[in-house]
DNA sequence: TTGAAAGCGCTAACAT
DNA sequence: ATGTTAGCGCTTTCAA
């Protein structure tokens, strides 16, 4: 039932060549080592007997599994995780290379064991991959070979990263809502708890700044759905002074609860104000009417540039390099930011 | 740097014993074949040296990888990707087994390159998972070896798939809510485009038929929040007659927007309406307030069930079989459900 | 230019 | 009860 796929051996004899001269063409090397066209009948075997090499076989000689751990902390409970795999997944696909994944299964949980275990596999590199972007100590497994943090930044500083350039997504959040015509903006949400914040809130203040603007109002808020509404709530209530031409809220589920204040309230998005998010929560962010204008997370770029940069080193065997890649958050516009309303 | 590891030669010579004693040590194939001192002597020394098993060199020999395959059709845009793979991994890990994804990057890929290419690195089992629940036609690949479908089923039925129990989900999701003294229970949502709808809407209907209550009214109404708000909005309305004690939902993102719309109306949930969603989708089903009580899709356990299925069938040699797995979805109680409000 | 030989590290059948 | 041997399928060095 396994079918018995045939050998390099079965190529040779097929080819009336060597199994030297089967893998020496296999693998591109076998310019001026065989004969032209001796490497064109072990080229028309292989493909009649669809050979392909066997690479758990090539791998114990070569001591390379073309494989890339990724070792995530609590993938399951975060909705971006799919798109970090399948960055990573598809970007090593691209260079024949495997990714085999080990989900820790909890934020304590430790993830040293699962290096350990891929390591003892033999990848050939490792992506440390966290939910939410933070700082964390780097386990030392990952140092023995070529390894990125995805999403998270090394305590020491010695360890390569790709995480989000948050700065400059609130800034560009904030020049589109200017491009708009939007003068009033208000920044809605957020706990204190969370790297992100501060981030976004200083590229939004930069923004206007540049602009010739005043600072923006900063709404104290949580993340969530309601922190959202009632802080919007608030905000558009007409004893609470004019109201703001646009709002930048903290994340998707904050701007979610603004939109339907909004509503609430009588005000036409984008036609009264207009309304941006954060992160581009799939099955939120488009499931809104009208659809969210927001700022993503670039997850799958995350996960495809430390894949890329993790087989860059192995291709070119270069060391890894500690440099932090800041990955933009490319807007993403949808129907909930429009022009300014007045004159 | 990639610091040498001792191999079984290395414990062999530390413990005086032969290789093919450490290997039967290793493996726990050594009663009766090596002295019960010697096999402690062996696995002193494995300890010692930190000895640990080259899996590639004995998956070449046994001609097993330990590799399951998993194959998504566009994971990454779904929110509920990182569940799968997490319970996958999980459930392999724990039979030492590593999971390798391939992610095909669109519902139109075809599924069947990266079956081609996972089967040529040698994984020991395929797991097809798709984003959302429907009938597909197998891929022949598929055949060649253990495989199970997650999240979608056979059009041919030939072959074992594990999916949620929709009518099962829909029927405890409104025995859930009859327990609370509800009587009068609406449906929301739910374009008529995917297969869950109708399960649990069945679901549902027999759910009331065994309480004998009448048929639930089905309100037509797409799948997002807005949709969702919509629809409530309208059965809300004091000019549309009484209004129900519960209304369930299609999907969390439904259920989002009817909480937001009986926010407007002025109703407390659940004090005087109930309200109960579909999928338990993260940062949203926790996000609102109150929390909604949903039916989880069991997405993580899809994952860990058809890898434990398949790691059954591959560690006692047998068939896999083509039955068909129903997986409860679990009810998830938050705050949106509560007490029926009249005597 | 070609082919033979030596392993990579392990396991399993075989002989002792 | 122990040790020896022959590969798994491949790559690479070395000799012809």
């Amino acid at each position: 039932m396994p079918n018995r796929r045939p050998t390099a051996q079965d190529v040779a004899k097929h080819a009336g060549a060597s199994r030297s001269a089967v893998s020496m063409v296999m693998n591109g090397n076998a310019d001026g080592n065989v004969s032209p066209d001796m490497q064109e009948r072990i080229r028309r075997a292989a493909a009649e007997l669809e050979y392909t090499p066997h690479p758990i076989a090539s791998g114990l000689r070569r001591q390379r599994s073309r494989m890339i751990g990724i070792v995530t902390d609590e993938a399951a409970s975060s909705p971006f995780a799919g798109r970090m795999l399948a960055g990573a997944s598809q970007a090593a696909a691209g260079h024949g290379y495997l990714t085999v994944i080990a989900d820790a299964g909890g934020p304590a949980a430790d993830t040293t064991h699962f290096i350990d275990e891929l390591r003892r596999r033999r990848v050939d590199g490792l992506i440390l991959a966290t939910q939410s972007l933070r700082t964390i100590v780097v386990p030392d497994g990952l140092r023995l070979q070529p390894s990125v943090l995805a999403n998270c930044r090394d305590a020491a500083g010695t360890m390569g990263a790709i995480i989000p350039d948050e700065v400059r997504g609130g800034r560009e959040a904030t020049e589109h809502l200017i491009s708009l015509g939007h003068r009033r903006i208000v920044w809605i949400g957020g706990g204190v708890d969370v790297d992100a914040r501060p981030a976004r809130i200083r590229g939004f203040q930069a923004a206007l700044a540049a602009a010739g603007l005043p600072p923006g109002e900063v709404v104290e808020a949580g993340w969530d759905i309601d922190d959202g509404f009632r802080a919007a709530e608030a905000l558009f209530a007409p004893e609470n002074g004019p109201r703001p031409d646009a709002v930048f809220c903290a994340s998707d589920r904050v701007a979610t609860g603004a939109l339907l204040a909004a509503r609430t309230a009588g005000l036409d998005v984008p036609g009264d104000i207009s309304i941006m998010g954060y992160d581009d929560q799939r099955h939120l962010a488009d499931a809104t009417v009208p659809g969210l204008t927001t700022m993503a997370l670039p997850h799958e770029g995350m996960g495809r540039v430390a894949a890329e940069r993790i087989i860059a080193a192995l291709d070119s065997n270069a060391e890894i390099g500690a440099e932090t890649t800041l990955l933009e958050c490319p807007l993403v516009v949808r129907g909930s930011t429009g022009p300014a309303a007045r004159a």
